[in-house]
DNA sequence: CTAAGATTCAAACACTCGTTTGAAACGTTC
DNA sequence: GAACGTTTCAAACGAGTGTTTGAATCTTAG
């Protein structure tokens, strides 16, 4: 309230603002969001210190606009592909769920983000994408902020997508349904954030930068989990 | 090499050491450890500031004897489960080998964490066990001393654990097996370290805190997804 | 051209961090 | 009881943090 920042339109038009978005995601994915100096990420975006308060208010508020940039067009993307597997008439189909959920991560994975990133591919990142990375890692950070911010953008998805499961296997209880989708949310993370831990592990087997075989195996698994039987099913 | 910490027997008789090793255990659970500050874990241990640095010789020696601590046992446990799941003559049972792995975590999701602490419970942690959530957060935390004293505790449940699921599922790739097992740590991951998420998003239905009925969740979920065909079959 | 507003900049501020220091207190052994 | 090594303590150090400030610069309109 008593400090709004000057965001008069907060479009992309502005050459700082963007560079101070690309230099933060970078640093925050490589570096985590609170090891990441302002000093750093202005460095790095080539502007001033005092750019980041300028134009975002605080740290925090730059934070929230990292995710925000990235979330929120990815949360739709998320409803829409919801709303396609509702299109037919019967309950939705358990693995179009998951695709549906998945996929507009697994992009981030691949090498390049299909953003306009300007350079291709400098060495901050490793192995994955940085935005992939910085996503597994938010939400294992407790900054208090920030969590609410996350939970903010990841509700209607949570909403929406529990609610099709839940269609989807009628059989299951509300409570399985719930711990179900956090079981495969963590599927996820997991795979976005530490990617290159199995690819350690597996000598390399695991690669995952290869989004379109990593999004395949994440779906059989997951699908076969969900189509588990109920809890006091004896099948 | 120049400044070896004096520990002549880290043993347990130490109760500065203990102090601080369970004020550090707690503070890294509920803030993560960079938040942490060697004076709010001194102040909360009862002892000088200075103790951390002459005990451990660093704060990154603390945070390596906090993770020590707790992994060393929790994996010898694995390492006797998975020996378990041998002792039959036939490969070994997916659901034995799940409940060998997660069994251990799961363990420290109870109110209390079944350990030595001396006091029963105090006033520490929210709704799940303090350990099990600084667990899940420390393999998101980038700190790379950190990281690979994680990658060193855990390597050999790893090589266990696959060698032994690529032996109950032999039709399964070198590749996939890691894949899934990927997958079930991450499932187990978000669950120990997020659980009070899913219990915000599932409106109170999901309990963390109820390790039993959690852990018959993940076993039931985790096994229908390692018997989910391989890459090429078509069933 | 000039006045007004938006933006950038170097410098400083107030604070916290992990670590170090050197003296005090402690416990043990001769 | 004196001497010793171990452990604790208050205080400070130097570096790094996010933020603020006020003047300089740029942009745009009258």
């Amino acid at each position: 309230m008593e400090k709004a920042p000057p965001d008069p339109r907060a479009d992309s038009a502005n050459p700082t603002r963007e560079s101070l978005l690309e230099a933060a995601e970078e640093l925050f994915a490589a570096d985590g969001i609170e090891r990441s100096s302002l000093r750093a990420i202005t460095r790095r975006a080539g502007v001033n210190l005092a750019a980041v308060n300028y134009h975002f208010g605080s740290k925090e508020g730059l934070v929230r606009a990292v995710f925000e940039r990235r979330l929120e067009p990815l949360q739709e993307e998320r409803m829409r592909g919801l709303a396609e597997c509702r299109a037919g008439d019967g309950p939705p189909d358990v693995e179009c769920l998951l695709r549906a959920f998945l996929e507009p991560v697994a992009r981030f994975l691949d090498r390049d983000q299909g953003r306009d990133t300007g350079r291709a591919d400098d060495e901050g990142g490793g192995r994955t994408g940085r935005f992939a990375r910085l996503m597994g890692r938010a939400l294992h950070e407790p900054t208090g902020e920030t969590r609410e911010v996350l939970m903010r953008l990841f509700r209607p998805a949570v909403e929406g997508y529990t609610a099709a499961f839940a269609e989807a296997l009628p059989h299951l209880s509300h409570e399985e349904v719930y711990w179900r989708f956090h079981f495969t949310v963590g599927t996820l993370a997991q795979t976005v954030s530490l990617g290159d831990v199995a690819h350690r592990f597996s000598g390399g087997a695991c690669d995952p930068g290869d989004a379109r075989t990593l999004l395949d195996h994440m779906v059989r698994f997951l699908e076969a989990a969900w189509n588990a039987p109920a809890a006091g099913d004896p099948t």
